[in-house]
DNA sequence: CTGTTAGCGCGTTCAA
DNA sequence: TTGAACGCGCTAACAG
């Protein structure tokens, strides 16, 4: 079945067809500019390259121009049960602007990003963007960045999406202040014990994000006891885990909250699955992923607008005009729905008030 | 802050600095095979290559060598709010075999898939893994299967994941017959009255799903209106309205089943929303998608296995001796869950009987 | 084990 | 408006 292995059309075969140089060929074909290309050449051009199927050999272009064109994605991890809203985000947004843009996604062992990098840096991309936080006191973050900063001094363009603070343009979002809001939230829904499923310790976002809910409590005279504050895993089955050893501990609880939307759903879920001894218990979550509109209760949470986020990094990506690191903040705000109903003094030690209704459920992004 | 723009080392710089030809160089560097290089030399040459920062220029590698390594996945459409199990789990698959895959997100236009291999082929890549389905009177098939064939007799290899029917290597699922089962399913649980929620009519998938349920129901003797079979863009948000629709038209009506788990998810929230007017219709799916699992009630609905999915477009791919188009068919079964609780005589046009309980949650997946 | 040589397919001068 | 010639960075074949 398989015929003998033939070479793809090259250019020249086109010229060739056509009776042109290759020069005048490659002008009509892969042309830069205005075409100063006669009419009847460029015709004769176009219709050999569609017979012969002649595809431009990028990688013989990039070689030739010394760069490739297009953006390249570096996503953190496998992508999960959950679409990742910054994926999907960017290249939506990318197709918008006729950008076709290439997806690398790195394991999410400790030097697996950088070995990503090296990889992209490989194919020479105009723009590598790079989605997902970083962690505290990661060894090969010195190294990331000198990879990172040689790139861009062979004229490559980095864009970090996640939190600030390296020297490469970035959009970040507020998971401290967003965190703070929320826990001022519940506490005004008449909230007073909080536990908070915090995920990794040394995840720069989770910290943020934990740190904001504690500092928001804390402006109102609460806090949490470390014992409340729970490491783990950020995923769905660890929180569910988590939340099933908190209930077994027999903590005496109004609410958690978890530092990302797949966490509250799994401590949800494990508060479902247990019944009445967990009844009562809230639950907040951040990020208002669309995944989980159809949850019920339907989940209070931070949300953030993704769709904005993807703009600005292709936007960062794509202006030529740069002349230094630039860092755009995209902010958020609390969307409180059934989750954590509102506790009123009479309720607390018992259960929940009535859900709100799914009033607000179409504001959902 | 934008200091002058570099040049990025090339093979050449480091073979200068570690004091040896480029040839021994690249041995060590990118060296197909056994290393037939001194220690010595070895290491002089890596430490160059650390010092300069060296990143292999794939593209340069890739005219060289008349190929590119790696696999590139394309995929249909923006990735949706639901994770895509068939892009997870490919690219966990090649991750777990070392591989790391390149992804590019075709548009959802007619002709956007055949731009994107178009793209893909630019990039002579070794592999071409296309997941997604395709249209019934589809006009670029005939185009996108020359493409195609043009891009394996030029030493490429093509793995379709979907339906079959196309001369390349195929992963294809039981749509049909899933679809039959879970007819007979719901039959046998005691349903009668059925709509389906069948999207698109030239979706070849939907078509077979469709196709397959009601083929299943007549097996039984049970024939479904066709004004109870609606058409529709096969999105969550499509059969949230086209259940709305059907409820407003007050069609008497046991159980809608949506062929697959995004529109179910839809049907689902509508009827909850829609409350008591449209207790007792029960919702059934197809795909059984991991980010569903705790949804309430549970979906029942046709499970695939994507890990095996993905496994074996990977399979397929990465296997050297293939002398001819080879089908791979992964067979799904019916999981049965809370959406569609056992109906019997008695409630028929009543309320539904008890939920089955969240007993087989854990067999999801 | 190593270096030399000759391309790979294309963009881009520079003349014509 | 066109073509000839050169070079991009690397690998492969061959000779040493």
């Amino acid at each position: 079945m398989i015929s003998e292995v033939r070479r793809p059309a090259r250019l020249s075969d086109v010229a060739e067809l056509a009776g042109v140089s290759e020069a005048t060929a490659s002008r009509v074909l892969n042309g830069s500019v205005g075409r100063q290309v006669k009419e009847s050449n460029r015709r004769r051009v176009l219709a050999a390259a569609e017979k012969l199927g002649y595809t431009t050999n990028v990688a013989a272009q990039a070689i030739a121009r010394g760069q490739n064109r297009g953006v390249t994605l570096l996503t953190r991890g496998v992508p999960d049960d959950y679409a990742n809203p910054i994926v999907s985000g960017v290249v939506a947004a990318a197709e918008r602007r006729g950008q076709i843009i290439t997806m690398i996604s790195a394991g999410s062992k400790a030097d697996d990003l950088l070995r990503a990098v090296q990889t992209a840096r490989a194919n020479r991309p105009q723009v590598l963007i790079i989605a997902g936080g970083r962690r505290e006191g990661d060894r090969t973050i010195p190294a990331l960045v000198e990879a990172l900063q040689l790139y861009e001094l062979e004229g490559g363009r980095v864009v970090l999406i996640s939190q600030s603070g390296l020297p490469f343009d970035t959009v970040a979002y507020e998971n401290h202040d967003g965190a703070a809001d929320m826990a001022t939230t519940l506490v005004d829904l008449g909230y007073q014990r909080f536990a908070v499923l915090a995920g990794f310790p040394d995840g720069l976002t989770q910290q943020a994000r934990r740190d904001g809910f504690l500092d928001g409590l804390a402006s109102r005279g609460i806090t949490v006891p470390p014992d409340l504050v729970i490491t783990s895993e950020f995923s769905r089955d660890a929180a569910y885990a988590m939340t099933g050893e908190l209930i077994r501990r027999g903590v005496s609880l109004d609410v958690i909250f978890a530092v990302n939307d797949a966490m509250a759903l799994g401590a949800l879920a494990f508060l479902r699955d247990a019944g009445p001894r967990a009844a009562g218990v809230a639950v907040a979550g951040f990020d208002d992923i669309r995944a989980l509109r159809d949850i019920s209760p339907s989940l209070t949470t931070v949300h953030l607008p993704w769709n904005e986020v993807a703009e600005q990094a292709i936007d960062l990506a794509l202006d030529e005009e740069r002349t230094g690191p630039r860092t755009r903040l995209v902010a958020g705000h609390v969307v409180v729905r059934e989750s954590t109903p509102p506790r009123t003094e009479s309720a607390v030690n018992g259960r929940p008030a009535e859900p709100v209704g799914a009033s607000d459920r179409t504001s959902n992004l």
